[in-house]
DNA sequence: TTGTACGCGTTATCAG
DNA sequence: CTGATAACGCGTACAA
């Protein structure tokens, strides 16, 4: 079915319908008439070549490090919604953690073409920054703060000093922090500096010997976990960098240190809803990854529809978490 | 840039850029011309340009409930990994469990057009048949069965009875269920049915008010959790039909019913992780559900290439999980 | 091996 | 208001 052939069976010229499908002129009673051609074959016009002549895909591309993560799926949520409400489509790509692939994908995206791009990000090379910098179309990072683009983030530096400042109250013998690459500058660099300085405002700190880096995995919070209690026993707080990787420290207290689980208390980044029901809630903190999704999202529509890119950061709240 | 301006800088046809884009005959001499130009120009072909003439968009729809589920995410990741490999991009449309949601997508994206569509399903309705069997896509079904199209499922049946006859030799007391809608065949009728013939094979059963039907939810196994346990007090054992549904009845335990905890057993189903690390492990069913998603697009991939499309059910095996 | 010319299904232009 | 007709950028018979 194309557009001449419904033309031919209404009667009129393809241009005619073409008018109708977009809300341009055309007289009632050929409306009346195209319009019952086109319920009667079930008509739909070919996307393709409407973007080939218009240039608007209404596709927005996705790249994510990796789907099957709280925090991401979350954040992918929101963005469905929206893009799904606005009538856009979502072209997802997973990294799988690598900033190779990451840089490769929005190579490809540019090309597809999308209408704009969603970059949830976890590290920024170079090479993202001149691809930022470069696009053709819009561009919304998602998680972290950069100058390159507009972005949204989380106030992680600010979530991290507050969690440090009541592990710091809290804490009567030494504290252990693990955290993740600091080339993550969210997650990784701004927890670590902000649970430091709240700690310091305590008149704590991490001592050498009780910070470790892990992985963003449960496995890699459960190894660090166990490497840090056996070579030192005079920790009574862990705090983790995610929520994932503190599961992994819980799993290590319960397996291998039962006698000391007690005495030691756990702390995340997150607000994992698993964690908080089984465990009836560690001390972490929440962001609204949603939230983000959903802002992302609409900043870039924003952006695409207004066809105008003036770079906006915006700096999502939070909220620490803790029964006491 | 298009393939006219390249062809004029390199001083050929555009016919002999075609063909050197995709590998006919083009002479050495001009081969090195043309691939110097694109070098220079950073020149990329249209895609849509493509695809309007060849009908291949070396795109695939994803239809999925919501993506912020272990499960789903999971799924979702081994199709983006094989996706990604085979060179296609995925379009990922997130329904928000509403099954009229579902239908429009695929409408959508059967228009739109795709190269295939993978649909992951909870129910389906006749509306999902008369798709299933009118799309003129290669489409496979993840998660249910069903003779409409291919697909690729877990034994649930089979997994649930063997899970049942553990529950049925341990339990001494009452036995209680918290299953969701059967109109979801998988999670819904089989997993039911299959508990029930293994319990029955114990010679046990769920009597009368010990059955619940709960949302996919947590909050939902919260509910039902406490509604039950503050109905019956002579239960030793609660069966969900899905982990997170799990945790919420974990969840209830801690927070309500903290006398009875540890005379009640919960189990699950979908070895969630952090359900797994965090309590040391409920007894539960491990299906593979990034398996799942790579075989399921590696089937559609094949579909569509052979472009043949015998539709094929494949039934993917399980682990009974419990350290006793 | 090469280039010309046509067609894919729309939308935009412009004369009626 | 309406209808030809020319693009959009590419692939591919076909003739050379």
């Amino acid at each position: 079915m194309t557009i001449k052939e419904i033309a031919g069976l209404a009667g009129v010229s393809s241009a005619a319908v073409s008018r109708y499908l977009n809300g341009g002129y055309v007289s009632e009673e050929k409306k009346e008439k195209i319009s019952q051609v086109i319920e009667k074959t079930g008509y739909r016009p070919s996307a393709q070549a409407r973007i080939l002549r218009t240039k608007k895909t209404r596709l927005v591309g996705v790249v994510v490090p990796k789907i099957s993560s709280e925090s991401i799926s979350r954040i992918t949520d929101g963005i469905g919604q929206v893009l799904g409400k606005e009538g856009y489509q979502m072209l997802l790509a997973t990294t799988d953690n690598d900033p190779k692939k990451e840089v490769e994908y929005m190579e490809i995206f540019e090309n597809y073409p999308v209408d704009g791009l969603l970059l949830i990000a976890t590290m920024l090379t170079k090479q993202h920054r001149k691809i930022l910098k470069e696009a053709k179309v819009p561009i919304v990072v998602i998680g972290q703060q950069t100058d390159d683009a507009s972005c949204i983030y989380h106030d992680d530096y600010n979530a991290a000093k507050e969690l440090g400042i009541f592990v710091g109250k809290k804490s009567k013998k030494k504290i252990a922090y693990i955290g993740v690459t600091r080339e993550d500058k969210a997650a990784g660099a701004a927890r670590e500096d902000g649970f430091l300085a709240g700690l310091g405002q305590e008149g704590k700190t991490v001592e050498e010997g009780y910070r470790m880096e892990a992985e963003f995995t449960m496995e890699s919070g459960y190894e660090k976990t166990k490497a840090l209690l056996e070579k030192k026993c005079d920790i009574d707080i862990i705090s983790c960098a995610t929520d994932t990787i503190a599961a992994g420290a819980i799993e290590a207290l319960g397996k291998d240190f039962l006698d000391r689980r007690k005495d030691i208390m756990i702390t995340g980044f997150g607000d994992n809803q698993f964690l908080k029901a089984v465990t009836g809630g560690i001390p972490t903190v929440h962001f609204g990854y949603k939230t983000s999704g959903i802002k992302g999202a609409q900043m870039l529509i924003e952006m695409i529809e207004k066809e105008q890119d003036i770079p906006m950061q915006v700096k999502l709240g939070y909220q620490v978490r803790h029964a006491w």
